[in-house]
DNA sequence: GTTAAAGTGGAGGCATGCCTCCACCATAGT
DNA sequence: ACTATGGTGGAGGCATGCCTCCACTTTAAC
C-alpha cells in the first residue's frame, strides 16, 4: 500500500495497448464503445461477433486487439476504474459523507458493465486484482475518512461497502428513481447511529 | 385445484403436472431437483443437457416433463415461491419488525436460484407476473404490519425491499457472514428514524 | 507516386447447446 | 404372466458462438 499524497494520481491500469494508425486506432473506439454496450447489455458472456458487428468491423479486428474475450472486457472494466480513480482525488476536498456518496453514486453511473461487475468482483486475473486494489485505493480513503468524521459505522469494511452497492446496482429496476431511492435507503444504513 | 384447507392457504402456483407413474415421478423429480442446482450455479441460461446429466436421465426426458426451458426455470421458480408464501402464513403471529426479517431471510436461503432472480423479477410469462403476485401478496403485508408499528419507513415499497435484498443476494460474497452482515446493514436503513 | 508494413474482415473448422424423433423398455392393470 | 400404454434416452439436424488464417486493402514514410 503506497501512502497516498495529496495529488497521487495512481498510474492507469493499462490492458492491451491502442493502435497508432490512423484507421486502427478509429476501429480500436470503436470497438471498446461497442464492447462497453454490449456488455452492458448482456453481462460478460455477450456475443463477441455481436460486438465486432456493433462496431462495424469484422471479428478479425476484434481478436487482433483483443486477443481473448478476458483481454476485451478487463479493457472496458479498466477504462471505468481508472475513470472512478480520478473522481476520488477530486473528492478528496469535499466534506467525508458527501464525498463518499458522490463517489458511489458515480460508482453506479460508471459502471455500465453493472450486469457484469458480479464477476469482475471476483475474478482471479492479474488485471483484475490490479482494478480491485486501484479502486480501493481510491475509495477506500473515502469511507476511513467517513468514519473517522463519525459519520458512517465502524463496523463495515470498504468490501462491504462495493459488495452492497454492486449488488443493489446489477438489478434492474424498472420504475423511474427507482433505483436512486433504494440506494439512499441502504445508504441510511450505513450511516453511524447516533 | 381443490382448495387445500381452512387456513386461507394461498392456492399453489402449478407450472407442469407432475406424472403419475413410479419411474417418471422419480425421474421428475430428480430433474427439479438437478435443475435448482444448475440454475442455482450458472443463472438461468445454465445448460439443459447438463441439467439431464446431472439427474441421470437423458434429454429427451427432460422435454417431455418440461417442453421448454422456461417450463423448466419457472418450475423451480415456482417451487420456491410457494414454499416462501407458506413462510409467511406462519410468521403472522410474530412481532412485526422481526417476522419480515425473517422472512427476508428466508427469502434469501430459498432463493437459491440467486443469480437468476434478477430475470425472474422481470420476466412477463403469466407464471413469472403470478409469482411476483403471490409473492407480493404473501411479503406485502409483513412490510405493512411493519411499517404501521411504526418500525419501517413509510418512504418504501415492498417492491423496493424485494429488489434491495434481490441485488445483494445475487452478489457473490467471498468471506463467511459477509453477506449477512452486508444485509443487516441494509435493513438498518429501512427501519424508521426515531 | 511508390511501396513495405500494418491492418482488415469474413470464410471455415470446431465445439456446444437446443430440440425432435422414434426404436426400445418398464409399469400397472387385468 | 401378459400386454398395452406411457415413458425413455440418445442420435442427429440445426443454430450459434469461438477463434484461426490469409488474400486483400489502407496507411504513412519516403
Amino acid at each position: 500500500m503506497a501512502e497516498s499524497t495529496a495529488t497521487a494520481a495512481a498510474a492507469e491500469i493499462v490492458v492491451v495497448q491502442r493502435p497508432r494508425r490512423a484507421d486502427a486506432a478509429r476501429n480500436f473506439d470503436a470497438l471498446l464503445a461497442a464492447a462497453r454496450e454490449a456488455f452492458a447489455e448482456h453481462g460478460a458472456d455477450a456475443s463477441l461477433e455481436d460486438i465486432a458487428r456493433r462496431a462495424g468491423v469484422g471479428i478479425g479486428t476484434l481478436y487482433r486487439n483483443f486477443p481473448t474475450r478476458r483481454h476485451l472486457f478487463e479493457s472496458v472494466y479498466a477504462e471505468e476504474v481508472n475513470a472512478l480513480a480520478k473522481v476520488a482525488v477530486d473528492l478528496a476536498a469535499e466534506p467525508p459523507w458527501p464525498a463518499l456518496t458522490t463517489w458511489l453514486r458515480r460508482f453506479v453511473e460508471y459502471t455500465v458493465t453493472k450486469k457484469a461487475i458480479r464477476d469482475a468482483l471476483n475474478g482471479e486475473s492479474d488485471i483484475f486484482l490490479a482494478c480491485r486494489e486501484s479502486l480501493y485505493e481510491a475509495g477506500g480513503p473515502l469511507l476511513l475518512r467517513a468514519q473517522q468524521a463519525g459519520e458512517v459505522r465502524e463496523d463495515m469494511s470498504f468490501d462491504d461497502l462495493v459488495r452492497m452497492i454492486s449488488g443493489i446496482t446489477s438489478i434492474a429496476f424498472p420504475e423511474e428513481g427507482q433505483r436512486d431511492r433504494v440506494l439512499t435507503i441502504a445508504l441510511d444504513g450505513v450511516r453511524a447511529r447516533r
